[in-house]
RNA sequence: GCGGGUGUAGCUCAGUUGUUUAGAGCGUCUGCUUGCCAUGCAGAAGGCCAGGGGUUAGAGUCCCCUCACCCGCACCA
């Protein structure tokens, strides 16, 4: 088989253009680093606030069933201790290799699983629990211990009884969440892949047990639908059924939604179906009610819950992925960030011809605070010469370049350079904002 | 966390058996170019050689430690 298309982006190349452009760089940098932290540079905080934009409107706005909360990182401690999250803190824990229950190591005796009777078969002892931990308040004492939430989700199950209490919502309805997490990975890796902070965005939606099957299904579809207008190609795009003995306990089905990417085909987003579990959990623990009363005054019920659940940096990285090609131009590399319009960092990029013109350069800032004012994240390039500026333009993905030339001066037309067919037009001042509407 | 590798300019990399002022290409900046897809010309800036400690008369180069990244394995409740 001959090696047909495009040749699949490498981590390496990924990683030295998002450094090289503005997207992200290392966190801490000057001081050597913090393994797996990143931060956000000009243009990666626009690309990420696009994408995180685009899932809010797509799964919150344009649906007339969600609700958005925003909850505090720092949360009650018991939130996690009756979550799971919080035990095997303190001991050191093994892991039986045969029924991967977890166990302290002082709580084995002759080397045998309590929990399946297999005999030697341990992992290494350590501790299980990655959660960062901190303290609240000004004395450092056991009670003061709180945690840096390791999931958002815990954040929508504790607001559950509020959002209904505040707005009595029909079944089934979900509860949408943006917002930081924090793991303390044993080994953070693959660049944003799997770092010790990142953000999440999560839906919980409450449905009647009855309705799970299907409603399910309507989740699986609306997610391929939206990875699709990410520019996601479906033949990168793998549902993982997740068996039976990898689900947690209490998830009765799991699809792992997994990407190619450049470092191989891993997660890129769950689908859980997490039973009644995390508000039956809450009830037990905190004492309060959390059944749901039927409006046409049947038994109450505690939800079932489904679970879309997605990394904004894995998306990022799978939206990356895709859009990374590379042309060849007359024997030249043409590297162009496909990405679509309503992902691109910068709309358009605005530049006079030649920037020792006084003429055009006024015509050009004239066009570019004109295009500026309506939409924001227009740019203005006077930098070397104009094929470099559409070969750096193409990099980071702007789909419209906008060029001020002599002939501007003549009849008022500027030229628009298209990103991925390098076509040009010409086109009046006066309507070129409405040209850069039509996304 | 274990094993292996890497770390020199913004990026990609040279830098010999240890020796004066550390190099290239690209990029960046300045000026010129009636110029439309990495154009051409002239000039410039930019490096405590990842950080720290040793060995040596002398270290980018040898040794130790730390940090970060990459590749495996393990891990990913």
């Amino acid at each position: 088989m001959s090696q047909e298309g495009p040749k699949a982006v490498t981590l390496e190349t990924l990683v030295s253009l998002c450094k090289r452009r503005g997207f992200i760089y290392q966190g801490s940098e000057v001081y050597g680093g913090l393994a797996g932290t990143w931060d956000y540079g000009p243009l990666g905080v626009l690309l990420k606030r696009n994408i995180m934009n685009a899932w809010w409107h797509n799964f919150v706005d344009g649906r007339n069933d969600m609700y958005g909360v925003d909850a505090a990182i720092l949360m009650n401690k018991k939130v996690w201790e009756a979550s799971g999250h919080a035990s095997g803190f303190n001991d050191p824990m093994v892991e039986c290799q045969h029924c991967h229950a977890r166990l302290r190591q002082d709580h084995i005796k002759d080397d045998k699983c309590p929990v399946c009777g297999t005999v030697g078969q341990f992992s290494e002892p350590r501790q299980f629990n990655m959660m960062f931990k901190t303290n609240v308040g000004p004395v450092e004492s056991d009670d003061s211990i709180s945690y840096l939430r390791p999931e958002t989700a815990q954040g929508i199950f504790t607001n559950y009884k509020n959002v209904v209490d505040s707005f009595y919502p029909d079944l089934p309805f979900g509860i949408a969440q943006q917002g930081k997490a924090f793991r303390n990975e044993i080994s953070p890796r693959d660049f944003v892949f799997r770092s010790r902070e990142f953000e999440q965005m999560e839906i919980e939606y409450f449905v009647h047990e009855n309705e799970w099957e299907k409603l399910f299904e309507q989740w699986r579809n609306d997610i391929q639908a939206f990875l699709n207008k990410l520019g996601l190609p479906a033949d990168k795009v793998h549902e993982l059924e997740v068996p039976e003995d990898d689900r947690a306990h209490y998830s009765k089905r799991t699809i792992d939604f997994e990407f190619d990417y450049p470092h191989g085909r891993d997660e890129l987003l769950g689908l859980a179906y997490r039973t009644d579990f995390d508000l039956t959990n809450i009830q037990k623990a905190s004492g309060k009610n959390m059944e749901y009363k039927p409006k046409d005054g049947g038994e109450p019920f505690v939800p079932h819950v489904i679970e879309p659940s997605f990394g904004v940096e894995r998306l990022m990285m799978a939206v990356l992925t895709s859009a990374y090609t590379e042309d060849e131009v007359g024997g030249e590399k043409r590297v162009v960030l496909k990405l679509k319009s309503e992902l691109a960092p910068y709309r358009v990029a605005v530049s006079p011809l030649l920037k020792n013109k006084p003429e055009l350069v006024a015509k050009a800032q004239e066009v570019y605070k004109q295009l500026k004012s309506e939409f924001g994240n227009v740019m203005y390039d006077d930098n070397g010469n104009i094929g470099k500026r559409y070969r750096r333009q193409d990099e980071i993905g702007t789909p419209y370049c906008v060029t001020i030339d002599f002939q501007t001066l003549e009849d008022g037309t500027v030229t628009v350079r298209d990103r991925d067919t390098t076509e040009q037009e010409r086109v009046k001042t006066e309507s070129i904002n409405e040209r850069f509407k039509a996304y």
